[in-house]
RNA sequence: GGCGCCGUGGCGGAGUGGUUACGCAGAGGUCUGCAAAACCUUGUACACCGGUUCAAAUCCGGUCGGUGCCUCCA
């Protein structure tokens, strides 16, 4: 399969480092309050990833972090348990958010079983950084200020590695006014915070570096350096995150993890995901167009169709939000349902070769369009149309559940495990079909109400009735 | 200023140097107890201006517009 990346800005097959196994590192999210949809965007993208490296015969391993202390989390936390401890109120804080988070990748359909989360507080993650930094500080690459530690990018590319490859960003492309703005106790500009220390009032954890007592707490990069490389071994093969996430998130996380490394690759591939906008434009509270997943759901949408709208387009691209797409999307989910719904029909079962052997053309092409940088959209459209078909001309009773199986695999729209209707129901249906050949009406749609009440509708068809769930 | 992404029919949205993307919505028709679905027909899509070419929406240049990053940011 062939991924764009973002250091050699080509297209480029996917080799392992390592046999046939794909280790996966996603920037997750900092846990400070509800997700928005544009962070639950890049995380459909990065869960889509993880299916058709998998789907396209790796074994993939992957791990996403918690961004559980920061600017923000602090915050939020005094503001949220203002009597608490710092450290209580912050993991008060995180744990909730962290709840928060994970039930709305499972509502969206994002897969966290195979996933292993790991939390920058965490007390193996917190030893590393420390390790980390010494080492660093030991060989040059950090210097001790008045707040903290930082990592010299002066130092990094007079070791003869390049700092900026992934960005291309030189030291002419900083402004004046950012100089002249500049808060920090730092040498360089660019140089950043690998440690920061305490504050009045905020979280802190022990560390003494060279005889300083440096207690305080991590800066951002330097968790994803060390939780990557715990979690995966260094290098890995696939880092993904947002497009903001270039610079300089993982333009430093590249300097931290290879400073001390002959080999100053810290991922064969970086992905980066184009943001959503909403009616065009970028998502912020002022202008009113930021949206959590439930201010979608409390408008009567299902997650999953938001999940649709999501694969409706490519990673790369910018996916324009509005609610008339959203829409689109929930009766596009609506109408893959009810196909799906069709294996449990025998009215609408076709064993002809020709439509197995759509089956098998349609999955040919989703696999081609996938693996060719995701083209999520090109093969959505693949399936819908098999779904679409389908109305005239039925289901394959053999092969339908293989090729709903599969889609689950890939594009996870939960299509392979909806269940029959029950047998009360299924008498219902056979008693309107008599009703409505006595032509008694009144009944037949009696019964039709009764049945949609209990969320299945019933249409007739020239080969008899249909029923799908809603 | 530096580095990016993008501009496709009513709404979304792939793709491509010459051939229907697809989805959703709309109009007319067939079918139909009603409803729904399906099927058939239908809408003269590729921001603008130049250039290259037998042929460009697709390549090149420019213009305009949107959007993002430039140490909080998916």
């Amino acid at each position: 399969m062939k991924l764009y990346n973002t250091l050699s800005r080509k297209l480029e097959n996917v080799v392992p480092l390592s046999g046939k196994n794909v280790r996966i590192y996603s920037c997750g999210p900092t846990v400070y309050d509800h997700a928005h949809i544009g962070n639950l965007t890049a995380y459909v993208y990065s869960d889509t990833l993880q299916r058709v490296v998998g789907a396209a015969g790796f074994n993939v391993t992957r791990a996403m972090n918690y961004t559980d202390v920061d600017d923000k989390t602090i915050r939020r936390s005094h503001e949220q348990f203002p009597q608490a401890d710092p450290k209580v109120a912050l993991t008060l804080l995180t744990d909730k958010y962290i709840a928060v988070f994970l039930e709305d990748m499972q509502r969206i359909g994002n897969d966290t079983k195979h996933v292993t989360f790991i939390r920058a507080t965490d007390p193996k993650t917190m030893q590393g950084m420390r390790d980390l930094i010494a080492a660093l500080h030991a060989k040059g690459f950090a210097y001790v200020a008045d707040d903290g530690v930082y990592f010299s990018i002066d130092a990094y590319r007079k070791s003869g590695k390049v700092y900026g490859q992934l960005s291309e960003i030189t030291a002419a492309d900083t402004s004046e006014e950012r100089i002249q703005n500049d808060e920090y106790d730092k040498e360089s500009v660019h140089d950043f915070a690998l440690w920061k220390t305490q504050k009045d009032g905020e979280p802190a954890w022990d560390f003494t570096l060279d005889g300083h007592d440096l207690k305080g707490r991590p800066g951002w990069h330097i968790e994803c350096s060390v939780m990557s490389r715990q979690a995966l071994g260094q290098p890995f093969d696939i880092h993904t995150g947002g497009v903001d996430h270039i610079f300089p998130h993982h333009e430093n996380e590249i300097a931290q993890s290879t400073a001390l490394e002959a080999n100053p690759v810290m991922a064969t591939v970086f992905v980066h995901s184009e943001h959503m906008l909403v009616d065009g434009r970028k998502m912020s509270k002022s202008l009113q167009n930021f949206y959590t997943l439930s201010d979608i759901t409390n408008k009567g949408y299902d997650p999953l169709a938001f999940r649709v709208k999501v694969l409706q387009s490519h990673y790369r691209n910018s996916v324009n939000f509005t609610w008339e797409s959203l829409d689109a999307a929930q009766n596009l989910l609506t109408n893959l349902r009810a196909w799906a719904d069709l294996k449990h029909q025998k009215t609408a079962h076709n064993t002809s070769d020709e439509l197995a052997e759509s089956y098998a053309n349609a999955l040919r092409a989703i696999r081609e369009a996938l693996f060719d940088d995701l083209n999520t959209s090109l093969a959505l459209g693949h399936l819908a149309q098999l779904a679409n078909e389908s109305e005239t001309l039925g289901v394959h009773p053999e092969k339908i559940q293989p090729m709903l199986n599969i889609a689950d695999q890939l594009f996870g729209l939960q299509l392979s495990e909806r269940p029959t209707i029950n047998d009360t129901q299924k008498s219902m249906i056979a008693k309107r079909q008599t009703a409505r050949e006595a032509k008694n009406w009144a009944k037949s749609d009696q019964l039709r109400d009764q049945l949609k009440e209990q969320g299945i509708i019933v249409r007739d068809t020239t080969n008899g009735p249909i029923w799908q769930r809603t």
